[in-house]
RNA sequence: GCGUCGGUGGCAGAGUGGUCAAUUGCAAUUGGCUGUAAACCAAUCGCCCUUGCGGCUACGUAGGUUCGAAUCCUACCCGGCGCA
């Protein structure tokens, strides 16, 4: 008996959509459902104790965040990251595999995981940290065995390979953990695309094993292997189908897509990996991404945006995205989605939030990211719902007719 | 009243004869963000247009010197400080 399991309740007979339970030790996961990216053991500018409220039903955690601060020692002796961060539900870490993008090709550069639509890449230069960046340029080293990271924070050198990120997401001690994987720039060419993939084919053998190694950790956390191949179909389903064989309790689709073919690719990819284990669709969550991946098979979803948006204003609604910092909703009134239940709507004005950000007051970054969790959670609850109720073409057409207006 | 220092774009504050419509910060306007290097980043920010190494008006006000002035001179107005 596997420590997470995934069961069915509904499939959606015109496509690959469908709505189950994945259980884990620590409770269970309607899906499909959206993950609370929370990083640092924590979903930015939210306390654990608002999760129910919001509909959170798991977080991510990311292994190469915690292993430097504050070390996942401490995490372990916390009793792990969802006892360190005061929630008693399920919750998953990442191998730090985005990360080699990140801080590798993609650092100080302005890549997202997406590639542009008209691309000409490498285009504008936005440096975070330009001293860093000029001294090191990149700050991951791809090789066979592993990567080596400089230290975001201070410089300091660091290597993970496969065996070092499993071994790290034992102490974390998540209930779902992902093999260490690349995920390559959008910009890579295929030759480099495949060489990553088969790479991190063979770095997906050596999380498992490290992972099934260990006894009493494979009892208690299952293990999800990630789908690489970038935005080549063929690559695509070549990765799915070898991980397939390798028995992993999961998949994560990782890696970058190219906005168009998306669900093409998904769609495939996700025909070649076993119907009854949970899929992962690693950092996606813009709401058109999330009706494209349900409708592709997918079950969880995880992104960063409802957080990051929220810091900044960018706040989701029914009727689309707004930026609650902009001059017309000065004396805006009402609340930030007319539509929303969520406790922000029930209790605070667009007027308030936009001056709560003008004045720079830290709880506007919060009650918008609060209500963009809870605006996410909710619909992929109502996908799910749909899913149910046989409505799922309904639901989305029109929720995507209003929100795209 | 005398002396002195100073008056620059919404604010603060550079510039002290030409490449200055004027550095920079803040504010303002708009946009971006997809396994978090991010409470971040970018663009715009005098007026006009056919958006150009374009035209016009601008550095307290009015004159002057000069091929050329935000920058030099004179007077005036306003403000700070000191002395009366």
């Amino acid at each position: 008996m596997r420590p997470i399991s995934f069961s069915i309740e509904k499939e959606h007979p015109g496509s690959l959509a469908r709505a189950g339970v994945l259980h884990t030790e620590h409770g269970d996961i309607k899906t499909p459902a959206f993950v609370a990216v929370g990083t640092k053991a924590t979903v930015k500018g939210i306390s654990s104790a608002q999760f129910s409220e919001l509909g959170v039903q798991t977080i991510i955690a990311n292994t190469y965040h915690l292993y430097l601060s504050p070390g996942e020692q401490t995490v372990e002796k916390a009793g792990g990251v969802g006892k360190f961060m005061g929630f008693s539900g399920p919750t998953m870490t990442d191998s730090g595999g985005f990360q080699v993008f990140s801080l590798g090709e993609g650092f100080g550069k302005k890549l997202s995981k997406f590639l542009p639509e008209n691309a000409s890449q490498e285009e504008g230069v936005s440096v975070y940290n330009e001293e860093l960046a000029t001294s090191h340029g990149k700050l991951a080293i791809v090789d066979e065995d592993g990567v080596s990271f400089t230290s975001h924070i201070n410089g300091s050198l660091h290597r993970f390979t496969p065996e070092r990120s499993i071994e790290i997401q034992h102490a974390l001690g998540a209930d779902i953990i992902f093999a260490f994987d690349e995920c390559t720039s959008p910009a890579a060419d295929y030759e480099y695309q495949k060489e990553a993939m088969d790479r991190t084919h063979r770095w997906a053998v050596r999380s498992l094993a490290a992972h099934r190694q260990n006894f009493e950790k494979n009892k208690q956390q299952g293990i999800y292997g990630i789908v690489q191949g970038g935005r080549f179909a063929d690559l695509r389903i070549e990765s799915a189908k070898t991980l397939a064989n390798m028995d992993f309790d999961g998949y994560g689709i990782g890696g970058s897509f190219s906005k168009a073919d998306i669900l093409g690719i998904l769609d495939t990819v996700d025909r070649e990996l076993p119907k009854d284990k949970p899929r992962h669709l690693l950092g996606i969550g813009e709401p058109e991404d999330i009706f494209i991946g349900v409708a592709a098979g997918i079950d969880t979803f995880d992104c960063v945006l409802p957080t990051r948006n929220g810091r900044s204003g960018g706040i989701y609604t029914n009727n689309g995205k707004l930026l609650v910092e902009n001059a017309e909703y000065k004396e805006d009134f009402s609340p930030l989605d007319t539509e929303c239940d969520c406790s922000v709507c029930k209790q605070f004005s667009r007027a308030y939030i936009h001056h709560l950000f003008r004045s720079k007051e830290m709880l506007g970054p919060t009650l918008a990211s609060m209500h963009n969790i809870y605006f996410l959670t909710h619909l992929v609850e109502r996908i799910r719902a749909s899913i149910l109720d046989d409505n799922f073409e309904k639901f989305r057409d029109e929720f995507l007719g209003k929100y795209k207006r």
